[in-house]
RNA sequence: GCCGAGGUGGCGGAAUUGGUAGACGCGCUAGGUUCAGGACCUAGUGGCCGCAAGGCUGUCGGGGUUCGAAUCCCCGCCUCGGCACCA
């Protein structure tokens, strides 16, 4: 066995023959494709796909072992699993990568692809690898370019130049969900604004449906909701405009607190707002906004945020508030965000705490129009904003209203004056799909100087990413320096024309990869009928890191698929699993921290089976794990446990057992076991539908102690058949976290049948109930006696056994009792 | 700052409905086995007092509800995560 392994290789079990052994057979025998028996329920579980980096290490693998043991346990179940994997193989790192190594970024990835694949075959991960998908393959992502023109058809996409989010160093733009706290989600640099043309999609059109479907979404985790709740940023408001004073035009402002506004004192534009270039023009103030701008822009995103003292300067522009006829000095100031509302606000100092901060900054004035009940705010003394509710003050007709009441008059007044109306505001904005790089699909679309835009006919798709590009990982379209890919003619007319140079984004492929797996060879972006029967997915696993990103994104290609008629449902993930992060020495593992721990060490060393269980065993799936060496110990000194119980009982096993155990006379000892036994199956079977895998793989460990004290204690024939029915579940338990191991003692237990589809083990309630509980006496509330009695006494009989005890008659001398309790097969409890 | 999750031995964690706190594992201690190491086996292991029987105490801190609280309620502390000029 050793000359198998490295020298570290631990020799309890012979798993390194074993695991081998078994992923050959179950690869010859094509146990892990996937069923389609007509009278079988389906499953659809499914693991985020990786993005083909390299090396997968163990903090990696718990999400894979996870989705593992529930296939495996679903098709004992008797359903047919739909158990895919596949790659998303385009995006930046490849380009990064192949630059570092001096190769091409599809050489790079399929290079990666072939080491992970290795790797999961190595932990015994039961993929139908006849599914395989590769994003970066041209069957998989001309259907990426084929729903662009769907899109496009829609208008859900279109181009617009717009100031987008910027990475300097990744040189890329990025959608605003790829922007965490101001900075690149990738390489966690700050991010900047450009003004760049770029395709977008149209999700914000879906943000109604987006938010309300989520009531759908009974089984994900309430945190995700959350999370896409707040990004989605549903608020309402009224939207009205303000007049200027000179000369014709208006502002449009969004404010959701209308019942605020006769405290408006000055108004302010965001820097980058049209109308500031017109409003200033040929005023003394011209050459000081101009100042501000210029340093404004200056600015990174991030400076922007976190500026302590509200800047900002007066145009010499004044508008009227359309409530009470006033006018108010026309402000600049970035603390306005351009792309939210419409990018000028109202400005209430004294209700809302950013204006306050600005009027005090820049001496404004402040005018209290809600005052708190009993309490009399003077502007004079205010430290800060008051934002709480309260009476309309100033406020003309309004005077004495509750401001709650105020704001639903005040909007139905400006309704019905014609001065704004009422609108829904989002936090959403568009995504931006479009990346100008190397690795991605090419934008299917052609720029025709007579024609204009033209999407690609479907008949030409797809349109090929050539991979001879002289690409050098710089920013800037590597496409674009390539006559030959952006020559081309136009569909239309038959016209020179050009093509697009840009990429699409990763996440596009992800967004539908789940419904590609049911059809993964389909000459179409998927077969109705195929994925029909398998979606929505049953079970996704999952980081919680994709919470707003992916996991939008593939919500809003689901609707959108519904809508034309491609898919039969609203939500691609009927429900969702996050698992938590793996760290190691206090941070997440990772190659350039040197804290990984990797597949092939793991299983030279202890095997996959031990690898496997460890990181069930370590904790609650979804909960964040320190990995600690040491512990890998002990589970696989019970797999060694657990191998020599059941070889031990080899001579004795009796295949037969059942027929035989009813008419036999078990031992006491022997009851024990049957009991744990079936116990063990009713715990571990709910353990599994709970996601509790740590506590079965207790469960289980508890069944070996059960076993070798039996196998120790007794020899008696029908003690025997007890062991031979705790070793064939014991087996059948073992195989969806333990399958090479379970596989092999399978074998020699002298079965026949495939493990992996056996019908996983039912209990005996009556066998599984325990005989005799232990009675807990209190008194007080406190813990005086314990007495083993008969389960399922009455009251009456537990009441006065606990009185006979004679540790409690001594507790209770010279004591009135008061009071018992009597809890049936649980405790007694005497109040004194 | 706002929102959410959580806080249980030396460590990871159990405790399904308010009913024996600490299952299971790691580590540690003692003993056995072994040429030795490893592995394996047996016993012990929240804290305090006690030779022992046993007692007291104990689930972040403080209050409350209850015959009974790790579990429910209120206040506070701490940790982690999300959001953070969204008008």
């Amino acid at each position: 066995m050793r000359e198998n392994g490295s020298s570290t290789q631990k020799t309890l079990t012979p798993f390194a023959q074993i695991e081998k052994k078994w992923q050959q057979h179950w690869e010859e025998n094509g146990v892990f494709h996937t069923r389609t028996d007509a009278d079988r329920q389906r499953f659809y579980c499914l693991c985020m796909y990786p993005y083909p980096s390299g090396e997968l290490h163990m903090g990696h693998m718990r999400n894979y072992i996870l989705g593992d043991v529930i296939a495996r346990w679903h098709v004992m179940k008797g359903e047919n699993v739909l158990h895919p994997m596949g790659f998303d193989s385009f995006g930046q790192p490849a380009e990064q990568a192949a630059i570092e190594r001096k190769t091409h970024p599809a050489a790079w990835t399929y290079e990666c692809i072939d080491r992970m694949k290795i790797q999961f075959r190595r932990l015994g991960i039961s993929y139908d690898w006849s599914r395989e998908l590769n994003t970066c393959l041209p069957e998989y992502y001309r259907w990426d370019q084929w729903f662009f023109l769907q899109l496009l058809k829609e208008g859900i996409a279109y181009k617009k130049k717009a100031p987008v989010n910027w990475c300097p160093k990744c040189e890329i733009v990025l959608a605003d969900e790829e922007i965490v706290g101001g900075k690149c989600w990738r390489c966690d640099g700050e991010a900047d604004r450009k003004d760049l043309e770029q395709w977008f999609y149209r999700i914000t059109a879906y943000a109604d449906r987006l938010l309300q479907e989520l009531d759908l979404l009974e089984e994900w985790p309430e945190r995700v909701r959350t999370m896409q709740a707040e990004w989605l940023g549903r608020s309402e408001g009224v939207e009205f405009n303000m007049p200027l004073a000179e000369g014709d035009g208006d502002i449009a402002v969004f404010t959701t607190r209308v019942d605020t506004t006769w405290g408006i004192t000055y108004m302010v534009l965001a820097p980058e707002h049209p109308l500031v270039e017109k409003l200033i023009k040929g005023r003394p103030e011209e050459a000081s906004v101009r100042a501000y701008l210029e340093k404004v822009s200056r600015k990174s995103e991030l400076e922007r945020i976190s500026e302590e003292v509200r800047e900002g300067v007066f145009t010499g522009a004044y508008a009227i508030n359309p409530a009470n006829e006033e006018k108010v000095p026309v402000w600049v100031g970035d603390y306005v965000l351009p792309q939210y509302g419409t990018g000028a606000i109202m400005a209430v100092p004294a209700h809302d705490q950013r204006d306050f901060e600005f009027a005090k900054a820049n001496n404004l004035p402040i005018r209290v129009v809600i005052q708190p009940e009993g309490e009399n705010l003077d502007p004079q003394t205010m430290t800060e904003a008051y934002i709480d509710s309260g009476v309309q003050v100033n406020s003309g007709v309004f005077d004495g209203l509750g401001n709650e009441e105020a704001k639903v008059k005040i909007a139905e007044w400006m309704e019905e004056s014609g001065i704004g109306r009422r609108k829904v505001n989002w936090r959403l904005r568009d995504w931006l799909v479009s990346r100008q790089r190397y690795w991605g699909a090419p934008v299917p679309i052609i720029y025709c100087k007579k024609c204009g835009t033209v999407g690609v006919p479907e008949d030409q798709l797809p349109v090929i990413l050539p991979e001879d590009a002289p690409f050098t990982g710089k920013g800037g379209s590597v496409l674009e320096q390539m006559p030959e890919f952006i020559n081309t003619t136009c569909p239309k007319c038959g016209g020179p024309a050009r093509r697009d140079t840009d990429t699409l984004a990763t996440w596009t492929y992800s967004s539908w990869y789940y419904l590609r797996f049911a059809s993964p060879k389909a000459d179409k972006i998927f077969e109705r009928e195929a994925v029909d029967s398998w979606l929505p997915v049953d079970q996704y696993i999952g980081g919680i890191e994709h919470a707003v990103l992916h996991l939008l994104y593939s919500r809003f290609y689901c609707k959108v698929m519904q809508d034309l008629g491609l898919v039969g449902f609203p939500e691609p993930f009927r429900r969702l699993f996050t698992q938590g992060m793996i760290y190691k020495d206090g941070a997440k593992m990772s190659k350039s921290r040197g804290n990984v721990v990797g597949v092939d060490e793991m299983c030279d060393t202890y095997g996959a089976d031990s690898a496997r269980c460890f990181i069930l065993f370590m904790g609650p799936p979804e909960q964040d794990a320190e990995w600690r060496d040491a512990g890998v110990e002990g589970i696989y000194r019970f797999l060694g446990r657990l191998w020599r119980v059941v070889t031990t009982h080899l001579e004795h096993y009796d295949p037969k057992w059942s027929e035989k155990i009813a008419a036999a006379t078990v031992t006491e000892a022997g009851q024990i076991l049957r009991r744990k036994t079936h116990q063990t199956i009713k715990r571990v079977t709910a353990d599994l539908e709970r996601f509790h895998f740590h506590t079965a793989i207790s469960a289980l460990m508890e069944l070996v102690a059960q076993m070798r004290e039996l196998q120790e204690e007794s020899k008696e024939p029908a003690d025997l058949l007890v062991l031979s029915e705790a070793c064939e579940n014991l087996v059948k338990l073992l195989s969806p976290f333990a399958p090479h191991m379970a596989a092999e003692l399978w074998e020699k237990l002298g079965e026949k049948d495939e493990l992996c589809f056996v019908s996983w083990p039912t209990w005996d309630e009556a066998i599984a109930k325990e005989e005799t509980i232990t009675l807990v006496i209190q008194i007080n509330g406190k813990v005086r006696d314990r007495i083993s009695v008969e389960a399922g006494l009455p009251q009456e009989k537990l009441e006065e056994i606990a009185h006979n005890s004679p540790k409690i008659q001594t507790h209770l001398k010279g004591r009135a009792v008061k009071q018992t309790i009597v809890v049936r097969d649980k405790l007694v409890n005497i109040v004194v």
